[in-house]
DNA sequence: GTATCTGCAAAACTTTTGCAGTACC
DNA sequence: GGTACTGCAAAAGTTTTGCAGATAC
């Protein structure tokens, strides 16, 4: 399920947006380490240790939120620190996290449908179940 | 469900903890708006009209700290904003929020317990399942 | 050429912390 | 009397914003 820097700045030019360096560099990040739990410091961090296409932090989550808005890119909250930025195409997934050490784990697919549709049917509500994530104990933590 | 000002306080005394006219003033407001979406920030002002009773912002949050630590109160996180906090007799529900227009909603427990199951037999977590809110659109921001 | 972006710097917002003095028990 | 608590002030951590200058198209 890989993106290419380049989709991702297709998204940007068909909202009209213009290229920049600073934008190349973030969808370059992007493209490449979409595995990984991406902040928004380490998105900086990465482009800054490329001297040629340094970008500021306001740029960054300007160019973040450019890229939300096209629909390509989510984030969620795993805890009470920095968000987490993943391709919209691989945040299907929920997590579950530990409280104590953070450990994470993904939650299962089998019986979270029916209770999405539980929760559509008794609230009206269209559910995004991705967007913070489920806290709990871990086995290690739980003991 | 009341809870009265005096249990609150008892929770204190029984961890050790001394009885101070700021943790009286938190206690109060706690005991007397336990049905509201409390945030540190609104104890803080409800505290702070009180002339007599006023504390300092840091007292609150090591008050509201203290009280967690009692496991009579708890908090939780319905968005990016502050978080609120709530009676844990009263914390058995988890909310559902819209990411639009803020509103909130009770998540029924129906399913959601067969969902627990499965979580904590398919992960091995002990889930807490409170502590962040669900976002999703409701029915009228989903239009 | 001009509307959009960028960097910089500062602010906003929530929560935490260090410290010297105060008050509870 | 001694430990725990308080207020103050400042910092931490993440994200947002205002603005003057730079750049993509």
């Amino acid at each position: 399920m890989h993106i290419t820097s380049e989709a991702l700045l297709d998204a940007l030019r068909n909202q009209g947006l213009r290229i920049t360096a600073a934008r190349r560099a973030v969808c370059s990040i992007i493209a490449e380490r979409h595995s990984e739990h991406l902040t928004a410091a380490s998105i900086l961090d990465a482009v800054q240790a490329n001297p040629d296409a340094a970008a500021d932090q306001s740029t960054v989550y300007r160019t973040l939120d450019a890229l939300e808005s096209s629909g390509l890119l989510v984030h969620s909250h795993l805890g009470h620190g920095a968000a987490v930025y993943h391709l919209a195409s691989e945040a299907a997934h929920q997590h579950i996290v530990c409280s104590r050490c953070g450990a994470t784990a993904a939650v299962p697919a089998g019986g979270l449908s029916e209770w999405l549709d539980d929760l559509r049917r008794h609230t009206g509500f269209e559910v995004d179940p991705t967007h913070f994530a489920v806290t709990g104990l871990c086995p290690n933590c739980a003991r």
